[in-house]
DNA sequence: CCAAAATAGATTGCGCGCAATATAATTTTG
DNA sequence: CAAAATTATATTGCGCGCAATCTATTTTGG
């Protein structure tokens, strides 16, 4: 019946995403494990360096994540010297995020990660910014059903 | 400079896997909850209606987790119901994995929770297979590079 | 047949990811 | 201007996800 063909369907596309988030994660971790950091470790470094000094709430919504996940992986970001956390004078609730010079010079870094991932993904430039454009598109449409700004 | 598109593709891509992830995830999470089941749990779940009565090796590698990750969540889906876990009389290593009849029946609510998420993801039933290829044959290869099997 | 190697699962420790709650600072209201 | 509501961040608890380690059971080889 079809209901066995949506399932599959159903299996195979949450399976994908699933899966191909995983074999990110696993294709990064040692390439990035020299340098002491963690996947989402590393994505908020690339947020910083396209934009520096965010406040704690601004870096949540680049990233979508809330304060109990950032919370600590800012202080252990800290720890390793990547990162200052600094408390905003004009309103002490804020919390302001500053690349240090090591977490500047990490940038640099970065291009030769690129380059494996890019080998180890093993298509083209333009294959990979479509799948990326298909995917954000998917994600913000899953989004927009959870929280109805429009209200 | 080009380095700088790059990070912006690399940033673009690693992030858009992960977030959509994350979406799917939070997308699922109301339809489980009801359930008392998590969006791995559902994975195993929807495993095992394709295939009953396997061993949590090969639902590891169907599922690309290892026992770290499917002995405490095997653990927890049979405290809540939904499957046995039998040792092997005859190959006493061995676990096998079967679906108890609730989890079995689960099977008939999974078409409900398809049709939310069909609707939430807000494209058509082609458009989401292409997308599930394109993500499965990206894992595929990076898995690849992970584990050279042939050897 | 018995010791060594291989195999299947389980356990431990750490870092997310998220809900729920707590705390502290600012803003709004009465 | 003080009490209440709002806002920004931190903390706690639980479930993954994975590396490393451990235990128990085969399987192999001498």
């Amino acid at each position: 019946m079809a209901d066995d063909a949506n399932l599959a369907l159903d299996r195979q596309l949450c399976f994908a995403i699933y899966s191909a988030a995983h074999a990110f994660n696993r294709t990064y971790k040692p390439l990035l494990d020299p340098y002491g950091l963690t996947y989402p470790q590393y994505l908020v470094l690339l947020s910083l360096w396209q934009d520096d000094g965010k406040t704690v709430k601004a870096l949540g919504e680049a990233l979508h994540l809330d304060s109990g996940t950032l919370s600590p992986l800012l202080k252990r970001l800290e720890a390793s010297g990547y990162i200052e956390r600094t408390r905003d004078r004009a309103d002490e609730r804020q919390v302001l995020i500053t690349l240090t010079p090591k977490g500047r010079e990490m940038k640099g870094e970065a291009h030769g990660i690129l380059m494996q991932i890019g080998k180890a993904a093993g298509c083209t430039a333009d294959d990979l910014h479509q799948l990326g454009a298909s995917l954000q598109a998917l994600a913000d449409r899953l989004r927009a059903r959870q929280t109805p700004d429009t209200a």
